[in-house]
DNA sequence: TTCCGGTAGC
DNA sequence: GCTACCGGAA
């Protein structure tokens, strides 16, 4: 009951406010013309009004219903589109004129179900185009309504995700007016549009502001939730610790990419299966067997680093001579060299463990 | 540079 | 249930 109360509530506001406040004059609202409705729903998903009143006003001089759009090479149909960017959606629009040409004898379905059915149309853009079109009683779940219910209704969740998606489409079936279905979807559009905004919002103005759960407990900001990061690709790297008496061998990256230029711990290549062999192939160094030292991670902006170090000891006398792109490093001398952080990590272990992993002095 | 978004198609 | 699509806005 309370619930019932505070729902009817949220379509009374909503549509008392747009009666003042909304969007009226817009070149498809005054129209119960489907095509005319469809076309501009097609063209206000991922556009906003203002890029799309131009669009409109000339596609609809080119093609100004169903069966001239159907008639059309889609060609013509893609020039009127050029510009407005997700060109599937004029694909799909002229193949739907084809359909209801075809199906329906160039009269348009008349509930959103049947809408939904043509190609590049949704649950949400069919109920918007029966709702305006024929008053059926269906509820829309655009980006602005979930934005919308979000922050009133304090839903929290990412709402790209299933459950919380169902949520919302459940909440929106559940707001819906017995009557003015039209002027409430609207109204909707406008709110989310106009003042319930991503970044800014004007909640001072908002007629939802003393019942939003998201304005009351300060999280307009947080709502709706963000889409959760995407796990960063995981890679792997070996690394080798090549050390001889106190000393740690340091190789420069190539200019470009990650660490570019830096001098750093040599990468043993992901498909070798002896180190040892590698080092002593190509540095013609005779290290000991290697020893696994603890794995680190390390994260980038765009990727996460697994990385391997390898301890390899050689011996003192065998060091080859350093040169441009090869530096002997003392491990009790890492403060002052300009190491990337996780192979300063690397080596500080190294050196803090006072040699508990490095084998008697003089071994390789 | 990053984020955002209906629908289709995987 | 994830991504591509494409341009605009933050």
């Amino acid at each position: 009951m309370e619930r019932t109360t505070r729902n009817g509530d949220f379509a009374t506001r909503l549509i008392a406010w747009h009666g003042g406040h909304g969007r009226h004059d817009l070149p498809w609202q005054n129209t119960r013309d489907p095509y005319r409705i469809w076309l501009s729903e097609i063209m206000l998903q991922q556009t906003q009004v203002d890029t799309v009143i131009p669009y409109y006003a000339r596609f609809l001089a080119r093609f100004p219903d169903v069966v001239s759009l159907a008639a059309a090479p889609v060609d013509d149909v893609l020039a009127l589109w050029s510009g407005l960017g997700y060109y599937a959606r004029a694909r799909n629009l002229h193949k739907a004129a084809q359909a209801v040409v075809a199906r329906h004898g160039g009269g348009f379905p008349r509930s959103a179900a049947e809408i939904a059915e043509l190609p590049g149309i949704g649950r949400s853009t069919a109920a918007a185009i029966a709702a305006f079109a024929f008053d059926e009683r269906a509820a829309i779940l655009d980006g602005n309504v979930k934005r919308v219910l979000c922050r009133v209704f304090g839903i929290d969740g990412f709402p790209g995700e299933r459950a919380v998606e169902q949520r919302l489409w459940a909440l929106a079936e559940e707001l819906l007016p017995h009557t003015g279905i039209g002027t409430y979807i609207q109204a909707q559009m406008d709110l989310g549009a106009t003042l319930c905004t991503r970044g800014k919002p004007a909640c001072g103005r908002c007629p939802m502001a003393d019942i939003c759960v998201a304005l009351r407990e300060e999280r307009v900001a947080e709502l709706p939730a963000a889409r959760p990061k995407k796990a960063m690709p995981q890679r792997h790297a070996q690394v080798a610790v090549i050390v001889a008496d106190g000393t740690v061998l340091l190789e420069r990256r190539p200019p470009t990419g990650i660490w570019g230029g830096l001098l750093t711990l040599p990468e043993i290549p992901g498909d070798s299966s002896d180190p040892a062999g590698w080092v002593a192939a190509r540095y013609g160094l005779r290290p000991g067997e290697a020893k696994a030292l603890p794995v680190l991670n390390h994260v980038f902006t765009h990727f996460r680093l697994e990385i391997t170090p390898l301890l390899l000891e050689v011996d003192g006398h065998g060091r080859m001579a350093a040169d441009a792109d090869h530096r002997w490093l003392a491990l009790d001398s890492l403060a002052d060299a300009g190491l990337p952080t996780p192979v300063r990590r690397i080596l500080a272990e190294l050196a803090g463990s006072g040699g508990d992993l490095l084998s008697p002095r003089g071994a390789g």
